[in-house]
DNA sequence: CATTTCCTTACGTGATTCCGTAAAAAACAA
DNA sequence: TTGTTTTTTACGGAATCACGTAAGGAAATG
């Protein structure tokens, strides 16, 4: 079994569970930081003594609170952690049940698993600890619904994130051609853009910008 | 201290954690329920056997499973309660952080205190079961920026609530205004409710109504 | 009762979105 | 190169939003 883990979580009311599944298993040295940060910082700091983590447990949101810092979030820390040591192994344990934003941890992030907070997730979580020691691939927790075999959100692409990103903060069309212009993203012609705010339009079933981005928010596109 | 607990919360790796608190208080009896509707069948029970609970601690957003429920939140769970038991203690121990949904349980639901999961929320909640037993007031935990006085977010009252819902629903000016004249709620001209939303815009900083709703979005207010 | 004030509604304009068509440019194949 | 297809961009008219002004009516005041 894994000799030696970190939990980045910030509740302290779920990291103690998660200590005490890793205790169960035996698990010789657990590490808990609060803050993404710290985590990073505790990853370098075995490296160089030359003993490293062999796992990651991590949360995916972190509360902002009065003190700064450089990583804000899940995604931030591991892909930190993939920069120092990428093949730590990485389980990413959160209430996100968004099939977009868990299949690009899998494939731009490369995690070994992903557990959601439910009902029964410390089994879960437990099982995904053992798989992922035992080199299974791709572990999602069983409550979840989807499957990577459906491609109805791979389709969304980052250029059309960038897109409902600019319309969320209040960007006009116009702008949105300038900002594309600006950072050298193309197509960037107004209508372009426009035509691919109406497929969106189309694949969401919204009625008019407002209703697309009102569903955005809700799909955790935005 | 409290001798009959029951702790509502879906979460099996927070649970863990609420309940060690509750046992460190040496409280004898604590029950804990996944779903709001068993949470309310065993307020009732209690009650008809003259064994009442006195104290409830709920979170606010519980998951949607396969299983079918009449009360899908905390709100409903807490407005059910206070139909049968009203004077019972609740304390609402959720990730919850804005301003206005907290006061909203304060002032329209009764409760007792309010504690919001964060790095050192179980101290918190230690605090906020020894003050509510004490009788103190309107307990918030110290990590919430926000006091009752600031009048900020109180302005915003349920018509505004109601255009928001409907605009993120992809309702255009005049549907609204129909909706409006159907259910009998005024001001219902166009012109009116454009003004409404002016404000509106004007409050959160907002460009236009799809930057609104991103806004409003993230306030939690739809 | 007259006056004031506030709230609601109506109206007009310019800006932006919405949605179709078509030209221009780029990618591709023969 | 030439022709074909696809992508990108441009343009135009109708609908909707955005925002100011003003008319009408209810409540408050004296």
């Amino acid at each position: 079994m894994f000799k030696k883990v970190l939990v980045a979580e910030d509740l302290d009311s779920i990291s103690i569970a998660v200590i005490q599944v890793l205790e169960d298993l035996n698990i010789p040295t657990i590490h808990h930081v609060k803050y993404c940060d710290d985590g990073l910082l505790k990853v370098k700091k075995a490296l160089v003594e030359n003993e490293p983590y062999d796992l990651v447990i991590s949360d995916l949101s972190f509360k902002t609170d009065h003190r700064k810092t450089q990583l804000n979030n899940g995604e931030d820390l591991i892909k930190a952690i993939n920069d120092v040591q990428p093949q730590l192994k990485k389980i990413v344990f959160s209430i996100e049940d968004k099939s977009y934003r868990i299949k690009s941890l899998f494939n731009d992030f490369g995690i070994n698993a992903y557990v959601s907070k439910g009902r029964n997730s410390m089994e879960e979580l437990r099982k995904a600890i053992e798989g992922t020691f035992r080199n299974e691939e791709k572990i999602l927790s069983s409550d979840l619904s989807f499957s990577f075999n459906d491609k109805a959100l791979i389709e969304i692409e980052s250029y059309d994130i960038s897109i409902l990103q600019l319309l969320s903060q209040g960007y006009i069309l116009e702008h949105i051609s300038n900002e594309f212009k600006a950072t050298c993203i193309t197509p960037n012609g107004t209508s372009s853009i426009e035509k691919r705010i109406n497929k969106l339009k189309i694949y969401f079933k919204a009625n008019n910008n407002v209703h697309l981005i009102a569903i955005a928010k809700d799909f955790g596109l935005v």
